[in-house]
DNA sequence: CCAATAGTGTCTATCAGACATTATCTA
DNA sequence: TAGATAATGTCTGATAGACACTATTGG
């Protein structure tokens, strides 16, 4: 049982400690399509690869992991995302070359327009469409990581509104119903969809309307119980 | 961006790194209460405290995190639960008096009898009724964490059977329904909670009967798919 | 007028809640 | 017989699916 650890005060040396890095898998909804943030990595290891916003949790500056996860994101993208958890945790030999480590995950959700000014402007921070990503050779199993995030952010689009935190802070509800179907994978009957927004009372209606080809759209606001409110009836999944 | 990081083949010396350890939240059902499993610790730091089976993890010899909590929840119950999924990973400066560290907790299920022979001969691994564990002064932040688990218990009570890796192989329906029960905090309609999973198809009836002061009861076993199982519909929280 | 997009009316099917009723055991 | 616990019958209400329909814009 406590065979080892004999250790002090600052008992790290007697043990050898893996490697502890946080990463972010931060989505938005761009032209019709779901889009995932991926960094080109400039340092060792995989040097060249893109792979998801992160880094090594510094104990000296950081207070807690998320702040660690938020600092890294806030440097590749100049803003703190509105919606931002915790997805998993991953650690074993082999995901890193330089040998045993651990990341802790975190999924977020951004408007696209809110850090596009930045994101342009710089050549290694980039927005890809998610079959995309899937499709690269992402560093070390970041692909994984993109997956798990997605399946988590496809469950919630059956039970929530969550997923709106990727749209900007106006959007029609054409938006948030088209990117819930990207998300889950199948068409969604638009009447369940609003009949079920509007009667949980999610949303806001600005009075503004926006037009696209036809009739203009009512814009909406994403009311701050849309974070936690989960319908006791889920979408159909299939 | 890469300010620091510089590091060669084995980039560890160039951070300090904070502790790693894992913590399970191990839950039974037994003589009609939910029980957590917790255990005094003999070593620095809260000697003598009561805490959630844990430890460091050990880079020589765990091949991943999840190993790790698996290795020390059977070092103290001597077997593997059914049922084993990560909860979550709390990482902060403050939660351990050595210093920055960092845990990744996990979520198990048991039948009590099926730990309760080895359980039973040592004094420092006991069963908790949840409520007398979250009146207790833990260890670390062990209750919050204990906080946390119940409530992820007590979301998958809602929709799904989940918790029926908490009772012995064959049970009866008043049994998985009033452990629900007890996760929800509230009681179920009897017809609602059979009904379901009837027509789900979750468990096996195996045709062999226990009787318990009135008509004997029909005893089941989970199936495999009861796992991974999730209802459209939830059933109501409050 | 047509095309396009937004938004509503309304019927059906499913399933949880409520609660009464029946079934099967012991004492 | 009564008491206890298990199991079922059945009605109601809420809500998602399906799909037709109306509304509002531009050309």
């Amino acid at each position: 049982m406590s065979k080892k650890r004999k250790a002090g005060k600052r008992g790290r040396k007697a043990f050898s400690l893996p490697l502890l890095t946080v990463d972010s898998v931060l989505f938005t909804y761009h032209e019709k399509s779901l889009k995932v943030l991926l960094v080109q990595r400039s340092s060792e290891p995989e040097t060249g690869k893109w792979g998801l916003p992160g880094g090594i949790v510094d104990i000296e500056t950081d207070k807690d992991i998320e702040s660690t996860a938020l600092r890294k994101l806030v440097e590749k993208t100049s803003v703190e995302p509105p919606f931002f958890d915790q997805l998993e945790s991953i650690g074993n030999q082999t995901r890193d070359p330089r040998g045993w480590s651990v990341t802790v995950v975190y999924t977020a959700l951004i408007a696209h327009q809110n850090c596009e000014q930045h994101v342009s402007t710089v050549s290694d921070v980039q927005w890809f469409e998610i079959e995309e990503a899937l499709k690269m050779k992402l560093a070390f199993d970041h692909r994984n990581i993109v997956l798990s995030a997605r399946e988590r952010m496809r469950q919630r689009a059956l039970y929530s509104i969550l997923p709106g935190y990727a749209l900007a802070e106006k959007f029609t509800l054409s938006e948030l119903q088209h990117l819930h179907e990207l998300l889950i994978g199948k068409s969604i009957q638009k009447r369940s969809f609003r009949r079920r927004i509007e009667q949980a009372e999610l949303l806001v209606d600005t009075g503004e309307k926006r037009q696209e080809g036809g009739r203009p759209a009512a814009l909406y606001r994403l009311k701050n119980v849309s974070m936690t409110h989960r319908f006791v009836r889920n979408l159909e999944a299939s």
